[in-house]
RNA sequence: GGAGAGUUGGCAGAGUGGUUGAAUGCGGCGGUCUUGAAAACCGUUAAGGAUGUAAGUCCUUCCGGGGUUCGAAUCCCUGACUCUCCGCCA
C-alpha cells in the first residue's frame, strides 16, 4: 500500500515511479476521491462536536429539572444527518482503499527502468572453478536423471494429484530432506536467522498484507470451507507475525528463517517452461524474512543475498544476480535480486531465488511499525525477505551439474552428513 | 461436534446507558532528594484522522461488523479469537 499523504502531496513522483512498472495511472481518480473525503469529513465532524455538546449539555438540564425535549428533538435530525454522511465517507474511503490496495510499489532509484524481463541487469556472476557451461559428455536433463535412478516421480505425482505435484522417492526424498535442513542450519548458525516453522495455511488478513490479494488472487489456492490460504510462501506466514503489531527499535533487525512448502497455482502459465521441476504446484522453499530499519533496509538486502550466495557457493553450483529492472519487480518489491542457477541440459538459467526490499509498502498493509529510540515516535518497518532457497530449481541445477557421465550423481561434500550417502545411483 | 466463560490503554485490572479516552496498580518517561544508586515523593504517560506555518482546536477508537437511543465500553443481533468441560482424533 502507497502512503495516501505522499499520493496527495507529490502525485506527479507517484505517477513517475508507477509508469516506470508499467501501472496503469489512477492517481486522478484517488485525489479526486480523497478531496471529497475530506470536505465530506470536515462537514461531518462539526456535526459530531455539536452532537457531543449536546450530549453534554441533557443530562445537566434534565439534573436541573430544565425541559430537553426541543434539544432532543433537534438532536435526532442531527444524528441522522451524521448517520448518512458518515456512510458516505466509508463509502468513499472503501473506493480509495480499492484502488489503492491494486497499485504496486514504487520502484528504488536504484532500480534499472525497463520494459520486461529483458533489460534486467546483470550485477556479477560466480562459478565452481574450471566451470565449463558445456560439459564434455551430453548432461541427462533432471526429468532423465530423475526417472533413471529412480528418485522423481512426476508421473505417479500427477496420478495422486495432478501435474505439478512432484513425487520425491528414496535418495531423492533424502536428498531434498538434506537441502531443507542444510539450508537452514546455515542461516541460523551462521548468518544469525532465528528458525520459524510457520503454519503453511493462511487466512485473508495475512495474505493482503504481504500483497498477495487481491491482485494476485488467481494464483492462490483457497480453501472456502474454512476461508484459508495455502502459502505460496513463507514470506506470508513470517510477515505477518507481527500485523498489527509495534516492534522496539533496540530489537531490531528482526530476522528469521523458516521453512515451508509453497503451493501456487501458475495460473495462466500452461506450456511455459512446464516440464519437471520448472514450474510446479507444490515446492520447498527456505525463505529468510527481515524486519529493519529504514535507513538500513538497502544494507540488509545485500546481505540478504550474499546469505542466499553462500549455500550456492558452497554446493559448487554456478549462478548469476540480477538485479529487475523497473518493468519486471514484482507487485510489493522496490527493489529485487533474482538469482539464477544454470542448468547444463536446458542451457539456461533458472530462477532458484529472489530477494526483495519493500521499503514500507508491506508494513502499512499489514501495519508493521516500530518505536524509534530517538523520540518515542511510532515509524512504519521496512519488510524484506528472499529465498534461501528454492529447493525445486536448484534440484535441477544440483542434479544435472552433480551428474558423473555414468549418469550417477555425486553428493557435494557440506551435503554429505545431512543424507548419510555421498552418491546416488 | 456439544455445553459454558471471556476479549477494556505497554501489561494487570475496575467500570452495566449520560462531560469515561476510560478508576487503580505495575511498567515507561521527566523531576525532587542523594556523592551515586535504590527507596520515597511530585509530575507525565495511546493511536489514527480533519484543520492550521505553528501553538492549538475538533473528530474517531474499550476484539470486528450491524442495531436500539438525543446519548453505548455499558443494552440487542452477528462474526472472529481465547479459555474450561465433554466427545472425536495424529
Amino acid at each position: 500500500m502507497l502512503d495516501i499523504k505522499l499520493i496527495r502531496e507529490n502525485p506527479d513522483f507517484v505517477r513517475k515511479g508507477l509508469a516506470a512498472k508499467k501501472e496503469k495511472d489512477r492517481i486522478g481518480e484517488i485525489l479526486t476521491l480523497d478531496e471529497e473525503r475530506r470536505t465530506l469529513i470536515f462537514a461531518v465532524e462539526e456535526l459530531k462536536a455539536k452532537k457531543n455538546q449536546a450530549s453534554a449539555k441533557i443530562p445537566q438540564m434534565k439534573k436541573a429539572g430544565e425541559d430537553a425535549s426541543a434539544l432532543l428533538a433537534e438532536m435526532k435530525g442531527v444524528s441522522d444527518e451524521v448517520t448518512s454522511k458518515d456512510k458516505r465517507v466509508s463509502e468513499i474511503e472503501e473506493a480509495i482503499n480499492n484502488i489503492l490496495a491494486y497499485i504496486p510499489n514504487l520502484p528504488h532509484e536504484s532500480v534499472p527502468v525497463g520494459m520486461s524481463a529483458e533489460e534486467n541487469v546483470e550485477v556479477r556472476r560466480w562459478l565452481p572453478e574450471g566451470y565449463k557451461f558445456e560439459p564434455d559428455f551430453k548432461p541427462l536433463d533432471h526429468i532423465q536423471l530423475g526417472k533413471k535412478l529412480n528418485i522423481l516421480d512426476f508421473e505417479r505425482g500427477a496420478k495422486v494429484t495432478g501435474s505439478g505435484f512432484p513425487i520425491y522417492k528414496g535418495k531423492g526424498a533424502t536428498l531434498e530432506r538434506a537441502l531443507i535442513n542444510f539450508f537452514l542450519d546455515m542461516h541460523i548458525n551462521e548468518h544469525g536467522y532465528e528458525e520459524i516453522f510457520p503454519p503453511f495455511l493462511v487466512n485473508r488478513d495475512s495474505m493482503k498484507g504481504t500483497g498477495q490479494i487481491p491482485k494476485m488472487e488467481e494464483d492462490m489456492y483457497f480453501i472456502e470451507k474454512d476461508g484459508l490460504y495455502p502459502i505460496p510462501t513463507a514470506e506470508v506466514p513470517i510477515t505477518n507475525i507481527y500485523r498489527d503489531e509495534v516492534l522496539a527499535e533496540k530489537d531490531l533487525p528482526v530476522k528469521y528463517a523458516g521453512y515451508s512448502a509453497c503451493f501456487r497455482r501458475e495460473a495462466g502459465s500452461y506450456g511455459k517452461d512446464s516440464k519437471g521441476f520448472l514450474r510446479v504446484h507444490q515446492f520447498n522453499k527456505v525463505e529468510m524474512v527481515k524486519f529493519v530499519q529504514p535507513e538500513t533496509s538497502y544494507d540488509e538486502l545485500e546481505k540478504l543475498v550474499k546469505n542466499a550466495e553462500d549455500i550456492l557457493q558452497a554446493l559448487q553450483v554456478p549462478y548469476r544476480i540480477l538485479m529487475l529492472c523497473t518493468g519486471d519487480l514484482s507487485f510489493s518489491a522496490a527493489k529485487c535480486y533474482d538469482i539464477e542457477v544454470w542448468s547444463p541440459a536446458e542451457q539456461k538459467w533458472l530462477e532458484a531465488s529472489s530477494c526483495s526490499n519493500f521499503e514500507g509498502f508491506q508494513a502499512r498493509r499489514a501495519n508493521i511499525k516500530f518505536r524509534k529510540e530517538e523520540n518515542k515516535k511510532l515509524e512504519y518497518i521496512h519488510t524484506l525477505n528472499g529465498s534461501g532457497l528454492a529447493t525445486s530449481r536448484l534440484m535441477v541445477s544440483l542434479l544435472e551439474n552433480c551428474q558423473t557421465p555414468e549418469g550417477t550423481i555425486g553428493i557435494p561434500k557440506p551435503l554429505q552428513k545431512y543424507t548419510g550417502f555421498s552418491i546416488i545411483g
